[in-house]
DNA sequence: TTCATTTCTTAAACCAGCTTAATTTTTTTG
DNA sequence: CAAAAAAATTAAGCTGGTTTAAGAAATGAA
């Protein structure tokens, strides 16, 4: 059905086909083109959403208008906006496709009860959290020791797949940078 | 016992006292004085450590040798270089008291045996990383949208008390700022 | 209460990366 | 396939925040 997303729960915990077979009716399965919103500044992030197949990316438009990437998801990477989702809170944050995704919804309530009735999804989502945890301490430490132009040439020889698949201005506004000065280090490097 | 640990459990999950005191075979407490290391680099990072009182900064030492301190934690946070708690690698960081403190710290085998005996707990560390995802992006998000002169006076602001607690060298680094800058910036709003 | 150490301040010169603005190239769409 | 829109480039000038180097003040240990 979703074989990316059971490989991934397969790949940390182990559960038996019948409650997989349960896992079905907490998810909504959604198609979408490009540039399609799953969730715009000003609503709740209502639902935690699974990646899988093509690449979603997450962004807030700055006081002087920029749109401000700060995150991206792939295949089998799970975006939200925790907060949001957690507290019901109003996000300034859009998702957006960046390509034509396919993408699985799990809405919060659908998120309790499904933990409720299979609890051992609990450590599914404990060690994915975790190792959210685990990204976010090594990206910071990235931002911290690298200047500018080494955070750029780190990424795009770490991710050269993913510098192919997403536009420069993205990368740029990712990481930090003015599409100008991505430019500039392009050329320098050639 | 660890009244602390154990609010903290009960403010996100319903545990039973029997629970509870099972708990404790798994969790080694530590009284430490000032500037004493957790961990340092190098080594993996063998525990998560609970802050029952008192505070931890974690750092690493760049290459110009400065000290860049990418998180604290005062009293009920959790503190870990997870990747190499997950993946047993390595870790780059310091983990080291701020000043007297009172930890708990909790092995990776006794991580996994704890969670394998009381399985209500992954419901709790799984909140916890959420959580700590949340907080994540928050962070992020501040320093995608402001001018370290706003980071500074927001942070400032916002935990007045930790600014008291803290040497200001301490709180420059963690902002990814000089400690010369920090201090034109206070003289400035005087 | 004194000494040693740690922390904070001041100020000038400097530069990595931004801003602005115009042009070119690429992609999308009808 | 042509027109429009989106993305990337180029270049000059500028600035927020760093670097360097001293000295002053605060703190901790004995």
């Amino acid at each position: 059905m979703y074989p990316n997303f059971i490989n991934h729960i397969r790949k940390y915990i182990e559960i038996d086909d019948a409650s997989i077979a349960l896992l079905n009716q907490y998810i909504t399965p959604l198609k979408l083109k490009r540039k399609e919103f799953l969730l715009k500044e000003g609503q709740i992030c209502q639902s935690i959403f699974f990646v899988e197949k093509g690449c979603l990316r997450m962004y807030f438009v700055d006081n002087k208008l920029n749109e401000q990437i700060t995150q991206f998801a792939l295949e089998h990477w799970w975006m939200a906006d925790h907060f949001s989702f957690i507290d019901n809170k109003p996000s300034p944050y859009f998702i957006q496709t960046v390509e034509k995704s396919e993408i699985l919804a799990i809405t919060a309530s659908s998120y309790e009860a499904m933990l409720r009735e299979l609890p051992q999804l609990e450590r599914y989502f404990r060690i994915i959290m975790q190792r959210g945890v685990a990204a976010f301490q090594l990206r910071l430490k990235y931002m911290y020791e690298m200047s500018k132009e080494e955070f750029y040439q780190h990424f795009s020889t770490s991710f050269p797949e993913f510098v192919q698949r997403v536009p420069q201005y993205m990368i740029a506004s990712y990481l930090g940078l003015t599409p100008q000065y991505v430019s500039e280090l392009r050329k320098k490097k050639l």
